[in-house]
DNA sequence: CGGCCCATTGAGGTCTCTCAAGGCGTGTGG
DNA sequence: CCACACGCCTTGAGAGACCTCAATGGGCCG
């Protein structure tokens, strides 16, 4: 498929099947499995479905909500990618997290009233909108899908813990090689091809996300190449060495030397 | 109190007062407040006081569960402390938080059968046990209960996040200093003095949380009591400038050197 | 085509890690 | 009650890894 010319009549088009993919339901959504709980029958899907928004598609660079954002909700990821971030008292951020296609965020707002972090897309992408509070009632009434919340909630909290196991590494290329690894993860879990990388963060990003500086990100990706494990080519990676990439993953705490 | 002597008599009248405090209602509990919502009734409450499990005081290096513990609990810490753990392929492992007095662990068990990370007593400590299995059949029939459920879940992600953060300092000093006024923070938030502050974990286990060697920890605690901010004595810190802290907390990125 | 931003690469400095030795507190056994 | 051993913590010297500063290269958009 080839961009369409900037014509008004192309625009309407692109409209109009924008508004076609925002009418699609829960039931017909590829991203059904990881959003329901496995036992919710029509009746109660039905009126799951009617409290989801769906979104205008999120430009790059578009924040989904802030920190001190009302009303919070949860989001799941249709296409697209994006980032979590705080920002600290001295005015930078430390981005907390990514979250690709089929992937919820939006838990930090449960807590409370607010939002505690910012959320931003890295490109464009459409999520689903699901107001908490309306969430909430509907749970409290379906036994199946307060329990899905549980497990939802809960895969979370593991995931977020792997970020301070990577930051805990003393080694940068040990951090990196995590942090490929995960993203490879996280394609096959979507069923794309695990060995082919599409970083919509910016090496900015990234050496925010791992602890280090943007120098460094760009120097260790210039170590792989040359060592033969990944091809970089701006923002595409191609995993060649999958197996010597988990080594390095994994030999961070000391005798990652040998490796090198 | 002295420790009393090694006698059967004593070892006995201990365990009945042990047995005194295990048998105290959820109602009755200093921990209140935050294990329950305030609008729950009594008839709920007895419903929930009724699964709650008091166990068997902890000794120091116990452990409360590992990774891959069958039907995982949450987890109230009514004294003492903990500490949750993932361990490494390599062998070692990555210490992801410690748990004081009124906080709650056991999160990371809810999303599948098991518990993720392994949680150890870092002195003598008690804990109400709630298996999440039976709490998830209450909440789902008292609304309170499972708004509450969520709120403390989301409390724990956002507060899960404040390691990345600390982490993300590329200055160990400000990494010290963020965990202790984080530290503080929390004595403060249990009614205690939020200058003297009892650290139960080793300075390894500092160590590994902010990803650091030991010898670092024991340098920085040199430098901030030679620049008389803190005062410590093994375990025990008097924190004698807290604003000063405060200040090396926040001017970890780039402008710290100035500071120090 | 030109400007701008992002990414890459190089040289030098410094913070933290590594390796090593010594001090202190605690618990154990005589 | 004291002596000893053990573990934990502290302190020092040297090396290595990452950060800082600086300049160049390459896409992307106007």
């Amino acid at each position: 498929m080839t961009a369409p010319p900037r014509s008004a009549a192309a625009a309407a088009a692109a409209r109009v099947v924008d508004i076609g993919e925002l009418r699609q339901s829960c039931a017909a959504c590829a991203l059904h499995a990881l959003c329901l709980p496995a036992s919710i029958d029509g009746h109660d899907l039905a009126r799951l479905d009617h409290l989801v928004k769906r979104r205008q598609p999120l430009d790059r660079g578009a924040t989904l909500f802030r920190e001190g954002s009302a009303h919070p909700s949860l989001f799941v990821v249709r296409s697209g990618s994006l980032k979590t971030s705080v920002t600290l008292p001295e005015g930078d951020n430390q981005i907390l997290g990514f979250h690709l296609s089929g992937e919820i965020l939006g838990f930090d707002g449960l807590a409370g009233e607010r939002h505690q972090c910012t959320a931003e897309a890295l490109e464009r992408a459409s999520v689903c909108e699901v107001p908490f509070e309306q969430l909430s009632r509907v749970a409290a009434q379906v036994p199946g899908l307060q329990h899905q919340l549980f497990r939802v909630m809960s895969r979370e909290f593991v995931r977020e813990q792997q970020h301070p196991v990577m930051m805990g590494r003393k080694q940068a290329l040990s951090r990196l090689a995590i942090f490929l690894r995960n993203l490879s993860e996280r394609r096959a879990a979507t069923g794309h091809d695990p060995l082919e990388l599409q970083l919509s963060m910016s090496r900015q990003d990234m050496a925010n996300y791992l602890g280090l500086v943007i120098e460094t990100i760009s120097r260790l990706f210039s170590r792989l190449h040359a060592q033969g494990l990944v091809r970089v080519e701006r923002k595409t990676v191609r995993i060649l060495d999958p197996a010597a990439l988990h080594a390095l993953a994994e030999g961070g705490e000391d005798e990652n030397r040998a490796l090198a």
